[in-house]
Parts: structure tokens; C-alpha cells; sequence
RNA sequence: GGGCGUAUAGCUCAGUGGUAGAGCACUGUAUUGACAUUGCAGGGGUCGGAAGUUCAACUCUUCCUACGCCCACCA
């Protein structure tokens, strides 16, 4: 007996829409088959054409096709932000790419996890919003437009600044389009009606502002310091720029003699000091030797005299000199290593009085003291283009003047080998865009006070108002941030923000002391005209009439014009009395001083009462690649709580990086890159997307796999297929919200394998792992739906195709494929929309207008019989257990045979009369006779508890057959034993959870029945 | 030097304190109706090594080994 009442309780698998928001009034058009990676592979289907389109799915299923005209139906009509204005808000913004960018694999795995969770946000009826838009990467699109001038012989310099800055956004109108077209061959459902660049009015006023306010609060400062210079592109980068590289390199030994005949303990009138860069030593500064160092003790605050230039420095005692290391004593150079601008510190030497030696290109320029003899001046620091530099030619004139010390290697056989120096792996920093040997560089730079601002993020981090998933990663983000060192952002570029301080140089107008001094003061503000009412309000303008202004667009210009220009300018007396010159500093700011604001600039911000910053701030989640943690997410962090008082977004999802099929890092260079676009146009974007899910498991890189991409494909095609069965099988679109009313078991059992499925995905999406929710989505569509339950109702339809169980069947069905292709949508939203519309059509006409992308996500209230559940797995039980008793044995899978159940469960019985069709077609056994079978040889199957006798007259190998349950029953007699011998432990029983207990128990009992049954079985054979 | 991660079937990877799973590959087999981009059945792992905790360890702890990544430093 069959009770139904199962789908009562199950009204909520609704079908219900949501209504899209108008279309906006212009379609988009993408040029067909541009040249160029395929990127632009779209046409226009207009949504009049395809709804008038057969809705017979072809035979084969061609996912360019498809991708193509769904994409742009998406977009056209607004779908992927649909009017919500009372929904509950779901925000994730997307890491804008930067503009110059082409679409990498690690981008189709970024923005493949944030598409499923923005279309799975959205099918739950969130006010789902995803903000794109590109960033303005002022190295990385400055050096694009650079080098495209250099194949046609030009270069910047031919340039004025805002000529060239007019050339890049003319670039950016042409090309920058690129990574925008890929994404959305992705299928990524951002919302670009409000597409974003870092460089839009709107956002350039946000920086300009955060700039001056953090100026304002003493957050943001100017300061001489040595920076990491970019000798290349001519450019101070922040410490996240520098990527450190250990190269081969030498280690040479000077001695340094000692002035005024004072010598060391031993006798020594030098001091021997060691370097890898020998070619500092034109800037030396001074020794240092460790305090404690006593083979120095008596030379601390003598001198020596440097070689080469001749120059008189002092022997100091710092700590940073390491007594253990070399000969002890260390060479200072504070205005070209890090380390030795302390220790130059702390020995009193003020940053603005060290010595620089090199210009910005690392060529050799005369020091302050003029103590370079001339044959230096203008070399490079090293050797460069096969000549010698800087570097060279120090050496040889240490070597020829005596103060080289060689390195001695013995050999095996006792020889000596006499080198000028000893051969060294040496850690050496790399500009990461420009790919040069960084060099510490004494310049004035702004800087952010990155220490204060890290404070608060790390206490929302540690409170959990921030929760980093994976967690492992909190560790590496908390070391990070303890040890933050000020962050320079300002770089000498033309292309990004331009900072917003005016460097202010007063004179008077009567020319006595009209001088440009060097840079006497620097005002701060967003606009030139608030930088100079900064000053008119002055104590010394408060007569009125403030200075006369002139304003120059670089220093150099100031120079040349600024006395005929004053003395030209006509004005009344009173005002001509001072004059003040302005020069905005021609540096702009780092990339991601910009990129931070991105989370709220996007929205509005600082309008503070923008209706979207409002309701969309903060995010809800960010995704992004471990690899920017410092670069944007923790700078994110900063900015954002110190600048709105909230956390930009309470979690933070980081992904690895996707890696080549070796396990390697994928780059140019080794060329192994993998194109996701040539895997699309391969696969389908679906397939792509499916396998980046798939493998995204928290905490672990992904190696790229075309046979599992392939595999995903076919997955694809196998709905694809599944759906034609429904089709003609008249299984269309459900007809009812809830689960339609089921009285078969077979309908009962999918719709209670759905519920299942609903709960399970939404516990993984909860949990962000994404590649449980594509392991229980597969699954389920390929396990449970396409080989069983399509296969167990293949029988109904063999009937009367008006049958009620017919009509129930197609009803259930119709249903399920449904939920599938909700639930599979967010991952694999092409085929799923297309199959949708496609079933649709079946039963509504108007399917089309109502399309997947917005349909509501299943809420399970499921309670479904346990008979009809236990009956179909005992039907799927019987099946494998008489194919696999079948192959052993070598009866041909097809072939009708007869069974006799002598000992039928209550299931067994009920189950036999209801599901006969299915058995018979499935386990191809019929008839199934309850009772004792005739005597005679026969197979024996096992179900549940029920034993199948199958008479073989003839055609069975009686020895295969004892043979087979034998070694069946040897593994359920060893299971059996094993548990015994566990419950038999007095400490297992006493100490074990109970129900680890119980379960031990019921286990033991069902496999001692199973030995019981399958002794029988033997026993039968005899 | 500091930190993190990973070692599970031939390959790529999930996994849980109660003696292991997926995809691919492999073996056998099936083929006039959804699907060979397929179906069915199957083989294959003492879960890197050692010790400890526990009634019980692939799972927890410690150590070791190998590989990878990040940060700092090597004058």
C-alpha cells in the first residue's frame, strides 16, 4: 500500500519569476568573428526571433551557439539586475582587471565563482548586484601605449604630458574593451548598465578627496627616504612591488686603509669590508663595526680614507654590523641600501646631507662632495649591453690599486685558486613590471601611514566582523599587518590621478628676493582654486587681494617663465606686492591607492546618502586570489574602515591559483599559458565554468585538466540528451508550482532525491564550497536522474500514454528537469536557459518571456513517504545485484529470466506487484514468483533482506556460481567477525558513543544475516 | 631565519575519530529509439614515514622526509 501523501507539505517548489526590469533602450551589437582569440563571437538574436524559434531541441547540442544568443538577451533586457528595490540586498564586487587586460585563467576562475554565487543570490530573489568595471593600471597601461610608440619610432618624450595622457585614453576607447567582451563570453552576470573605471570623474573626486582628507588627518605625508626605484620605468613602487630573486652573483673583499696612521689591534692599518655591490662604494659614508666587536674597539670613531675617491669617513659602532659574519666590519651607504640608511641615521647623518651617486636610470652622476673622478660619471651601475659599468671598473681599480682582496679556493687535490671574488647566490629585488634590479633611491615621495590605518582591520579580522576563508590564511594576514612599513604611493607617471598638492614658491614682485627657492612649501587640496584660497586667507593677505597666481605645469617651465611673466602680468598695484607660483606635483598615485576605494567609490561614495551606497554598502562577500591579499584586499580593509566606519565586507573568500597541468606556474615566459577562451570555444563556456567549480576546493591550487573540462562537456550533452527524452516523451515544462501530486513511488522517490539535492547545495553555498555543490549537482542529475529515474519510468510510458500513471509521470518529470535546471543555472547558466526556454515551449508559449536566469531557487519543505524511498532502492538494489550476479556468470545482461523470492519481506511483497514493469525491464527478471522455486540449478541475487532464486537450466556454470557467493560470503563473514570482535570489547561498549555503538550492532546483525542468507544459498547449490 | 600549505587508487583530487570516495585512465561487456560526448559490470589504495593520545587514527598531537608558496635577511 502506497500512501501519497508525501507531496502535501510540498508546495514550494515554486516556478514563480520575478519580473524583469525593462530593457534599457539600446541592444548591444558585438562584431561577428573578430579576428583576435575569439573574444568577440557574438551576434544579435533579438527576443522576438528566438521566441518563434522551434523548440525542438536539435539532435546536437553546439554551446557557441547557444552562448551567443542568450548572453545578449541577458544583457538587452536588464536581467542581470533586475528592478528589486524591496528585495533584501546582495553585493559582491568584482576585482576590476585591469583595462589593458586580456581574460587569463585565473580570471575565469575568479569570476566563475563569483557568477555562481551572484546568479545563485539572485535566484534566491536577492537584490543581487555585481559591480564591474576596469582598472586604469598606471604602470601596466602607460607601458602598453610606450611601447606601441616605440614600434613606430616614437616615444613619450615627443609628448607633452597631456598630449601622451590624451593618447592613452584614446588607446583605452579602441582596446580596453577586451577583458569586458571575454567576461561576459564567461557568462558573467555583472551589471554593466553601471560599468566603473578607476579613472571616471566620478571615482578620480573620490581619490582626490581621500587624498586630501588623509593628508588632512596627518594620515598621508610627504618624506625623504630611500624608496624602491624602478630604474626602468622610472618610477618609485611600493614594497609589494619589489619581487625578490635569487640570482648568481660575487662577493668581493676591500680593504679600506685607515687614516691618520692609526691601525687595529693586529697590526692591520685596514679594515676589510665585504659587498656585493662594490660599485656604492663611490657614496660610502662610513664603516660600521659592532660595538662589542673588540678587534675594532680601538678604531671606533677614527677614520678611514675610501680608495678611489678619496673621501674621509668615520669608523661607527652600530649594532647592525654582525661580528660574525665576514671580517666584521661593514661598508655604509645610506643613500643606496635600506639597511645603511639607518645605520647613516643613527650615526647623525641626515637623509637630505647622504650621498646619492646615480640618477634615475641607475647611470653614475657626481655626489654632492664631487669626489667621483670623472671616468665613473655616467656609467651604468652595472654591466649592461656586454659593456662594462659601474660596477667593472671599481673592481679593476681596486684590484690594480692593491685594495682587492682575492678569494682563495682549494681544490680537491690541495691547489690553490686565487679569484677576485667568491661566487654567491644572492637574493636581489626586482621591480615586478619593469623586471630591473630595484635600486634603494633617495627621493621625496608621499607616503601613507600604513601602520594606523592596519589597526582596525586587524580587530575586525580578530573580533570575526571579518572572517577570512580559508582561515589559514588569518596568520599570513596578521603577520602582514603587524609589520606594515609606510606605503609609498606616489609614482613618476603620467597616467593614473595626479596628485593633488601644489608645490608654493613665494616672491616678491619688486625681483630683490624673487627667487625659486627650492621647494619651500606644498599645499594640499582637491582643486587648484581651494589650494590657493588656502593661501589668501592668510594673515599676511588679510588686507585683501591675495598674491598674484601663476601656475605652471612643471617645475622647468616655472624656471624659465615665471620673472617675464610676472613682470608682464597687469593688475593693480596692491596686488603685485608678492606673486606666488604654483606647481602641482607631477607624480600620480599608485594603482591601488585607487583600487581600495573600489568597494564604495562604485556605489556613490562619498555621497553618503547615494540610495545604492546605502543599500549595497558594505558588500557582502569578496572574492579574490590570495595573490592581491596585500596588493587590494587588506588595502580594501584599511580604506574602506577608516574612510566609511564599516567593514567593506564581512567575508573574504580567497582563492589559488590555477596552474598548468605539470603543477607549474603558468607564464609567458615558460609558455604554458592555457587561453580559457580557446577551452570555450572548445568545450563551451559551461563545461569551463563546471570544472572550475568542480575543482575549487578552499585552500589549494587547481591544476588545469582538459579531460576533466572534456568530462563536463559531456555532462552537459547528457542533459542535453535527457532533456530530448523528455521531450518526446510529451515531458514538459511543470504545469504547477509545487511538486506535482504523486501516487507512484518512482515519482515520490525523485522528488524526494530533489529535496536532498536543494539541501545539500544550499549547505555547500552556504559554506562557499563550490566544489561540493557541482560534486552534488553532477550527481544528482546524472546518478539519480538520468540512469535511474528516467529509466525506471521508461515502462510508464510504454503504455497507455493516457494512463493517470502516465500522466502523473510526465507531470513529476517535468517537474524535476525543472528543479535541475534551476539549480544547475548558476554554474551552467547557457544550457540551462536554452533547455529551460526550450521545455517551456512544450506547454507555454510565452516560456521565453520568463527566463531562468530570474527564477526562484527550490525552498524544500519535503517530507516524502518512506515507503515509496525505501522501495525504489530496493528496486535499484535488485537491479545491480542480478547485473552484476549476470556478468560473472556470463549471462547475456539482456536475456529474460525467471525468479522465485521463497521467503518475500512485506517490501519485497508489495514491491514485486507495483514495480513488476520496472523490474522486468531493469533487472530484466519475469516472472518474479513469490514462493519456493523447482528444484534444479539456479543463480541466487540478493536484495535487502530478500533472497532471489533464478533458475539457469542449462545455461549456468554451477562452480562460477559457488565460486561467486563464496567469495561474497567470505567478505560479509569477515565484516561479520570484525564487528563481532569489536562489540565483544567491554572498553568499546562502555567508553564508544552509544550510537557508534548501535551502529556496530546493526551492522553486525545485517551482515550476519547476510552470511546467514548467503550459507543458505550455498547450501541450495549442493 | 619566520610563517603557511600539500603528501589518499596509474593521473587529478574530495573526505570523515568507527578500517576509504569521485572524475579521468584501465579491464570486461552491451548497440535499431535520449545519449558511444553512451549504458552496464569490474579491477585497483597497509590514506608519505615514525612515535604518541584513544576502546578505535586516513582523520588528533609531536617529530621526520619530500615538494610548493609567502615574508624577512644574507653588508
Amino acid at each position: 500500500m502506497l500512501r501519497c501523501n508525501a507531496h502535501a507539505g510540498m508546495g514550494l517548489f515554486l516556478r514563480e519569476q520575478y519580473r524583469p526590469s525593462p530593457p534599457p533602450g539600446r541592444p548591444r551589437h558585438y562584431p561577428a568573428g573578430r579576428p583576435g582569440g575569439g573574444e568577440g563571437r557574438y551576434c544579435l538574436l533579438r527576443v522576438s526571433e528566438y521566441e518563434t524559434m522551434s523548440t525542438q531541441l536539435p539532435k546536437t547540442f553546439d554551446p557557441a551557439e547557444i552562448e551567443a544568443r542568450w548572453y545578449s538577451h541577458w544583457e538587452d533586457n536588464g536581467l542581470f539586475r533586475p528592478e528589486r528595490p524591496d528585495a533584501e540586498p546582495f553585493t559582491i564586487v568584482n576585482p576590476p582587471p585591469n583595462v589593458t587586460g586580456s581574460l587569463h585563467i585565473g580570471h575565469a576562475l575568479d569570476n566563475t565563482l563569483q557568477d555562481i554565487v551572484i546568479r545563485y543570490e539572485r535566484m534566491r530573489g536577492k537584490d543581487a548586484l555585481w559591480v564591474v568595471g576596469t582598472d586604469h593600471a598606471g604602470i601596466a597601461t602607460q607601458m602598453v601605449v610606450e611601447r606601441q610608440m616605440e614600434e613606430r619610432q616614437d616615444k613619450r618624450a615627443n609628448y607633452t604630458r597631456e598630449e601622451f595622457v590624451e593618447k592613452v585614453w584614446e588607446w583605452k576607447e579602441e582596446s580596453g574593451g577586451t577583458i569586458t567582451r571575454q567576461l561576459r563570453r564567461l557568462g558573467c552576470s555583472m551589471d554593466w548598465s553601471r560599468e566603473q573605471f578607476t579613472m571616471d570623474e566620478h571615482f578620480s573626486n573620490a581619490v582626490l578627496k581621500v587624498f586630501v582628507d588623509l593628508y588632512n588627518e596627518g594620515l598621508i605625508y610627504r618624506d625623504k627616504r630611500l624608496v624602491n626605484w624602478d630604474p626602468k620605468l622610472r618610477t618609485a613602487i611600493s614594497d609589494l612591488e619589489v619581487e625578490s630573486q635569487n640570482v648568481p652573483g660575487h662577493f668581493w673583499h676591500f680593504k679600506y686603509p685607515l687614516a691618520d696612521g692609526a691601525t687595529l689591534d693586529d697590526g692591520r692599518d685596514y679594515i676589510e669590508v665585504a659587498t656585493t655591490r662594490p660599485e656604492t662604494m663611490l657614496a660610502d659614508m662610513a664603516v660600521a663595526v659592532h660595538p662589542g666587536d673588540q678587534r675594532y674597539k680601538s678604531v671606533v670613531g677614527k677614520h678611514v680614507v675610501l680608495p678611489i675617491t678619496g673621501r674621509r669617513v668615520p669608523v661607527v659602532a652600530d649594532e647592525h654590523a654582525d661580528p660574525e659574519l665576514g671580517s666584521g666590519a661593514v661598508k655604509i651607504t645610506p643613500g643606496h641600501d635600506f639597511n645603511d640608511f639607518e645605520v647613516g641615521k643613527r650615526a647623525g647623518i641626515a637623509p637630505a646631507d647622504m650621498l646619492n651617486m646615480l640618477d634615475a636610470e641607475a647611470n653614475v652622476c657626481q655626489t654632492a662632495d664631487r669626489l667621483i673622478p670623472e671616468e665613473f660619471i655616467g656609467l651604468h651601475r652595472f654591466k649592461r649591453d656586454g659593456k662594462d659599468g659601474a660596477r667593472e671598473l671599481v673592481v679593476r681599480r681596486l684590484k690594480e690599486q692593491g685594495y682587492l682582496i682575492p678569494h682563495i679556493t682549494r681544490t680537491k687535490k690541495g691547489e690553490e685558486i686565487e679569484q677576485d671574488s667568491e661566487p654567491r647566490t644572492i637574493a636581489t629585488p626586482f621591480g615586478d613590471r619593469g623586471g630591473v634590479v630595484i635600486e634603494p633611491w633617495l627621493t621625496d615621495q608621499w607616503y601613507v601611514d600604513a601602520e594606523k590605518l592596519a589597526q582596525a582591520p586587524m580587530q575586525a579580522v580578530q573580533d570575526g566582523d571579518i572572517e577570512i576563508i580559508p582561515q589559514s590564511w588569518e596568520k599570513t594576514f596578521f603577520h602582514w599587518m603587524e609589520n606594515i612599513q609606510p606605503w609609498c604611493i606616489s609614482r613618476q607617471l603620467w597616467w593614473g590621478h595626479r596628485i593633488p598638492a601644489w608645490f608654493v614658491r613665494f616672491y616678491n614682485t619688486d625681483g630683490t628676493t624673487g627667487t625659486l627657492e627650492p621647494v619651500s612649501e606644498v599645499i594640499v587640496d582637491e582643486t587648484l582654486e581651494g589650494a590657493y584660497e588656502q593661501m589668501i586667507y592668510r594673515p599676511e593677505y588679510e588686507d585683501g587681494g591675495g598674491p598674484l597666481l601663476f601656475v605652471y605645469d612643471t617645475m622647468q617651465e616655472a624656471e624659465e617663465r615665471w620673472l617675464s611673466d610676472v613682470l608682464e602680468s597687469p593688475g593693480p598695484e596692491a596686488t603685485k606686492r608678492h606673486g606666488v607660483v604654483f606647481v602641482q606635483d607631477p607624480d600620480v598615485l599608485d594603482t591601488w591607492f585607487s583600487s581600495g576605494l573600489w568597494p564604495f567609490a562604485t556605489l556613490g561614495w562619498p555621497d553618503e546618502s547615494a540610495p545604492l551606497y546605502q543599500k549595497h554598502y558594505p558588500n557582502d562577500l569578496l572574492i579574490s586570489g590570495f595573490d592581491i591579499l596585500f596588493f587590494w584586499d587588506a588595502r580594501m580593509m584599511m580604506q574602506g574602515m577608516h574612510l566609511t566606519g564599516q567593514v567593506p565586507w564581512p567575508r573574504l573568500y580567497l582563492h589559488g591559483l590555477v596552474r598548468a597541468a605539470d603543477g607549474s606556474k603558468m607564464s609567458k615566459s615558460k609558455g604554458n599559458v592555457v587561453d580559457p577562451l580557446g577551452l570555450i570555444d572548445q568545450y563551451g563556456a559551461d563545461a569551463l565554468r563546471f570544472f572550475m567549480a568542480a575543482m575549487e576546493s578552499q585552500g589549494r591550487d587547481i591544476k588545469m585538466d582538459d579531460k576533466r573540462v572534456e568530462g563536463y562537456r559531456n555532462f552537459a550533452t547528457k542533459l542535453w540528451n535527457a532533456t530530448r527524452f523528455c521531450q518526446s516523451n510529451g515531458i514538459g515544462a511543470s504545469a504547477t508550482l509545487a511538486a506535482p501530486d504523486a501516487k507512484l513511488a518512482v515519482n515520490q522517490w525523485i522528488i524526494g532525491e530533489v529535496a536532498e539535492t536543494v539541501e545539500a547545495l544550499d549547505t555547500a553555498m552556504a559554506e562557499l564550497r563550490f566544489d561540493a555543490a557541482a560534486d552534488t549537482i553532477y550527481h544528482f542529475v546524472w546518478d539519480r536522474f538520468c540512469d535511474w529515474y528516467l529509466e525506471l519510468i521508461k515502462p510508464v510510458f510504454a503504455g497507455d500514454a493516457d494512463s493517470s500513471a502516465a500522466v502523473e509521470t510526465r507531470a513529476v518529470a517535468g517537474w524535476a528537469l525543472d528543479q535541475i535546471l534551476v539549480m544547475l543555472h548558476p554554474f551552467m547558466p547557457f544550457i540551462t536557459e536554452e533547455l529551460w526556454s526550450k521545455q517551456g515551449a512544450v506547454n507555454d508559449k510565452n516560456r521565453a518571456n520568463y527566463p531562468l536566469i530570474t527564477a526562484k531557487w527550490p525552498e524544500p519543505q519535503a517530507s516524502v513517504s518512506k515507503d515509496a524511498t525505501n522501495a525504489i532502492d530496493w528496486v535499484i538494489e535488485l537491479t545491480t545485484a542480478t547485473r552484476s550476479a549476470r556478468n560473472e556468470l556470463g549471462i547475456p545482461p539482456g536475456k529474460k529470466l525467471a525468479a522465485y523470492c521463497p521467503a518475500p519481506s512485506d517490501l519485497a511483497t508489495r514491491t514485486i506487484e507495483r514495480s513488476a514493469a520496472a523490474i522486468e525491464r531493469l533487472a530484466r527478471l519475469t516472472p518474479v514468483t513469490l514462493g519456493e522455486m523447482p528444484s534444479g540449478p539456479a543463480m541466487q541475487v540478493m536484495a535487502g533482506a530478500d533472497v532471489f532464486v533464478v533458475p539457469l537450466e542449462g545455461v549456468i556454470d554451477i562452480e562460477a556460481e559457488k565460486a561467486r557467493l563464496a567469495k561474497a560470503l567470505e567478505a560479509s563473514a569477515k565484516e561479520a567477525k570484525s564487528l563481532e570482535g569489536r562489540l565483544g570489547n567491554a572498553n568499546f561498549v562502555e567508553r564508544a558513543k552509544p550510537e557508534a555503538v548501535e551502529k556496530a550492532r546493526a551492522d553486525h546483525a545485517h551482515h550476519s544475516a547476510e552470511v546467514e542468507r548467503l550459507t543458505t544459498a550455498l547450501g541450495r547449490l549442493e
